[in-house]
DNA sequence: ACCTGATCGTTAGTCAGAATAATTAGTCTG
DNA sequence: CAGACTAATTATTCTGACTAACGATCAGGT
């Protein structure tokens, strides 16, 4: 059994700090931090139910409905019945949120990204390692 | 000017989603999250007052004041006025907190550890190579 | 010696983003 | 075809952050 010391400490202090900076730094744009997340899965993978959509951003359906209702309020989500299932309803990013997504996230990630410029290329390269590690932690079950 | 492509949003992503299971394994203990943060503060830089200690956090007085006033309630945390300056009361953790501490963040990480235990050592050398850089990310203003 | 402006702790009020529990509607199975 | 299950939704609550404002104290300049 590998002895980890102060790592998940730290790991829970560094992760816990970022993500509040990262909230804050949010005012670029008008929607919110669940929302861009939310339309950017629907543009990565297409459309799904609720229910698939909240399972991917590793929260329960109900708080996944709030975000959607106001993608759908914009147009910049469609909701169409399933069609073998009644109970489903589809979930697709429109032609409209299509074309907003990337520029929202540009300015979004204004913040964030001044601040990576100032890290060396090796710094971005362990970054780039950390990134898959950190999402398999981020896992729900397992 | 380096290309980072997708890394900003990846790593907002992840740490999004991670800091979001962080805050839901924290069952096992009476006190939450930001007032366990703000005892191992105290503990590892001693004592301090509500601002520093705000700062230190990366949050603002009032809402570091929250944890404190239940720290001090709990009597795991002592106030006393500044010797020289009236304005400001040093926090200082007891003989009390210190001794649960320990305890709570053992018991508090067990599932990160439960995590980290699944990793390879190479992974592991790779997220304490990335901490550091997480850390300078997080820091306010620069 | 005394204003003036800054700082510290604090209170009050607000907001966002999550959760749980319960409701409604539709589907499937035995 | 009745009961159990599943999907979306609603209602409610909680946590953890914020800003604004206030009283007390301090520090500096005239």
């Amino acid at each position: 059994m590998p002895e980890f010391g102060p790592l998940p400490n730290s790991l829970r202090r560094a992760v816990t700090r970022l993500s509040r900076q990262l909230r804050r730094n949010n005012d670029f744009t008008e929607l919110s931090f669940p929302q861009v997340s939310a339309l950017g899965i629907l543009l990565a993978h297409g459309s799904m139910t609720l229910q698939e959509l909240a399972e991917r951003e590793g929260i329960t359906p109900p708080s996944m409905l709030k975000s959607v209702q106001r993608l759908i309020e914009l147009e910049y989500v469609g909701k169409a019945p399933h069609e073998t299932d009644g109970r489903k309803q589809l979930l697709t990013i429109t032609e409209r949120g299509h074309e907003v997504i990337d520029d929202i996230r540009e300015r979004r990630n204004e913040w964030l990204r001044a601040r990576l410029d100032a890290l060396s290329p090796e710094e971005i390269d362990v970054l780039e390692q950390a990134l898959p590690i950190l999402f398999r932690l981020a896992e729900r079950d397992v």
